[in-house]
DNA sequence: CAAAATTCAATTGCGTGCAAATTAATTTTG
DNA sequence: CAAAATTAATTTGCACGCAATTGAATTTTG
């Protein structure tokens, strides 16, 4: 009973406390992530969801918006607009698919190709506001990848 | 064809690719933990960062605006409506502060108080979700309260 | 003490995120 | 082959999250 049934006894009142949640501290590093990229984007009016989507496009160019989804995690629901904003912004073309006409190709232009090159200062810029070696980084990324994938093996998805 | 900046030379075009981002690790670990928080806290009509409020009012009963922004890092804007759903579904309650008019203090109303204990049911599951160990999840929220606090020491803020 | 500066909460505007409903195209099947 | 089921993207509605503005109360200061 001490050990393993009854763990409800064993979890103090402090598991409470915001300073002891696991995910309340992905939450925060997550939100400081994006405060750090913030001003680095800015300059090129992009936000951190259509960075993801340029870099997802600058490994695999012309991607469906369902591909483009599967990459960084998200549903259709948040990517139509923020990729009719891309569009607008000039970085990314899309067209339906003549052979499926369901499907919407989105594909960089040439501007859009053009900001690959700058992508690798941003980059930079965050390794060194993140002040961890490129191992370091690596371990914590690992560790969140197989975190990651234990919490989403939950429901189904994976 | 010489470049400009030697190190960029350093960093290999693979950088670039989302697998390798410890941002994109921490952006989809933060989207995970919300996708399993969900289910739990939808039986109580709660989203996760009223959650964290309630969690942050269990520690400490009748605080201010701002003081519960600083213990969650939400600013006004975000959590005066966010309070107001709150007080509308009966967790809270906000009364200007009569010695100082322009502060509001939130306190848990009986329901609030209430809900305390059913929150180490949530706990234990996301727990469960997260597949790991105590001791393995103080370690990476160590790793990420440093990375939170390092990249927040960019400007300003602490 | 009165004007200026500061502080706090609320509001506005914009961009995610996600669920659910919608529309159009394709595939399955009866 | 036509009806039914499935798929892909868009749209709608709601709740963050943040920057910037507003408005009221308090503190500073000249």
């Amino acid at each position: 009973m001490a050990n393993k049934a009854a763990h409800i006894d064993t979890i103090p009142e402090e598991a409470l406390s915001l300073g002891k949640q696991l995910c309340f501290a992905v939450y925060s590093a997550a939100h400081a992530f994006n405060r750090a990229y913030k001003p680095l984007l800015d300059r090129f009016g992009l936000t951190y969801p259509q960075y993801l989507v340029l870099l997802a496009l600058w490994q695999q160019d012309e991607m469906t918006v369902k591909r483009i989804g599967e990459e960084i995690g998200l549903d259709s629901g948040t990517l139509s607009p923020l990729l009719k904003r891309l569009e607008a912004a000039g970085f990314v073309a899309r067209q339906r698919d003549p052979g499926d006409e369901r499907q919407v190709i989105v594909r960089l232009t040439e501007k859009g190709r053009d900001l690959k090159s700058e992508a690798f200062g941003i980059l930079i810029d965050i390794g060194k506001a993140s002040g961890c070696s490129l191992e370091e980084a690596g371990e914590i990324r690992e560790t969140l990848h197989q975190l990651t994938r234990q919490l989403n093996s939950g429901h189904g998805a994976d």
